[in-house]
DNA sequence: TTAATTGCTGATCAAGCGATAAACAATCGC
DNA sequence: GCGATTGTTTATCGCTTGATCAGCAATTAA
């Protein structure tokens, strides 16, 4: 309840920044101010945060609601990485090492309290660019990872990744991408080696793709677990 | 703005419950709306929900905040079925039959709309039974999972999981229940077939474990397991 | 039937919310 | 310097929120 904080008045020789950088640092801000307080935050505490006044934030964004979007599409959009699919398909390296690397960029972003906060209040939501991103990793990353794991396997490349072969993609995604919700959200105490745990969730994946879809193919009749790699 | 659903002055004769059945029915009714509005919902829609008016609920409880720890104590409490233990450790059936028989139940509890919801939003607000849910889940059923694993391989029984060996199970754990949340809470399409999905994560979970941990033991390719208490 | 008890509602309060309007302060072009 | 423009605050509005209280309605006990 201390009034501490009164907005002061261009202090020292502050540079005034540009009215978008401006905004831009107002997103951010709110961005963490809402992943803490979800976004039933009020707009008056935002303004503390931001070091100003609340009527501001009216002169930036129409509404709550409207600042609440530019939030969502920053979150959104920061994670996704264009050069992925050139990684993933790069034939050249070894699929495990491919996607290794891949995880270690995908979680390097994703595993912030920030972004899984956002994330998983957006999605209770139920708002529609949450439904736009599963679509994105299902068609950009994991039919991509399915692709590769079939030519690893001396698959002939085939029409399109079986509903069951992409969610068994899904399950292995995330159980990753739970990792970071158990240690960033729940704070639970998580096994400290975040890369012993994509390595070793990424060779349960593959091992177990190989079964259940290589052998299964090859031989129809469901053999005894063998050591793959 | 209609304000039809005035609440009917016991219209037919409506057996009127005892005040324990009336408070259940109150809190079972709670669980539905938080899980659809989140807890910042008003105390005044609920009301209307149950058909009553608002003031009524501070006769039944002392705080909006009593009512919401009421209904998170009985959605924590649902699925723990004291049964599993025994089942999971039943090593007179296979491994593999024991574990799709628990998944199949423990997911008919966890895998519905509702329980998703408050339980995300719970773990969202850093609440402290969701972490003592999140430990129950690692002790009785992650730690039981792996002693049977590493029965069913041969090993000898040793003193306890290491982190490494539980964060697996986690893993695996993790991406059957994120399934149930793709489904319930981002309507996002999924495989129908549950049963194949279960057993496919599972397959590919033992199937993992078995060459992560089982051969790093036989043959000590992978020797450095450290055992964290 | 009556008196006491319990269940429930209507009216209302103080506090907090998102949003607006008007006035003050700082900066920029000239 | 000066007027115009932009950045920011003070004050305030209408509305909703969680919570309270007095009083009516239904039930129970005698």
């Amino acid at each position: 309840m201390t009034k501490k904080s009164r907005p002061r008045r261009a202090s020292s020789k502050q540079r005034r920044l540009s009215p978008d950088e401006r905004r831009k640092e107002f997103v951010a801000k709110a961005t963490e101010f809402f992943a803490e307080e979800g976004f039933a935050g009020g707009t008056r505490d935002l303004a503390r945060r931001l070091g100003v006044t609340q009527p501001l934030l009216y002169r930036y964004f129409p509404s709550k609601d409207d600042l609440i979007k530019e939030v969502y599409r920053t979150v959104y959009l920061e994670p996704l990485d264009p050069g992925w699919d050139g990684l993933l398909a790069d034939r050249s390296r070894p699929l495990r090492d491919r996607l290794l690397e891949f995880y270690r960029g995908y979680t390097k972003v994703i595993f912030r309290r920030k972004w899984l906060r956002i994330y998983l209040y957006s999605g209770l939501k139920g708002l529609d660019i949450n439904r736009w991103y599963v679509g994105v990793v299902r068609e950009k990353i994991l039919t991509r990872i399915i692709r590769e794991c079939r030519h690893d396997l001396g698959f002939p490349a085939q029409s399109r990744p079986t509903a069951a072969e992409i969610e068994m993609a899904w399950v292995f995604h995330s159980g990753i991408f739970y990792y970071g919700v158990r240690k960033y959200i729940y704070e639970s105490p998580v096994l400290e080696d975040q890369e012993q745990m994509v390595r070793d969730a990424l060779d349960a994946f593959l091992a177990g793709y190989a079964q259940v879809f290589g052998n299964a193919r090859l031989v129809t009749v469901r053999p005894p677990v063998k050591a793959v790699g």
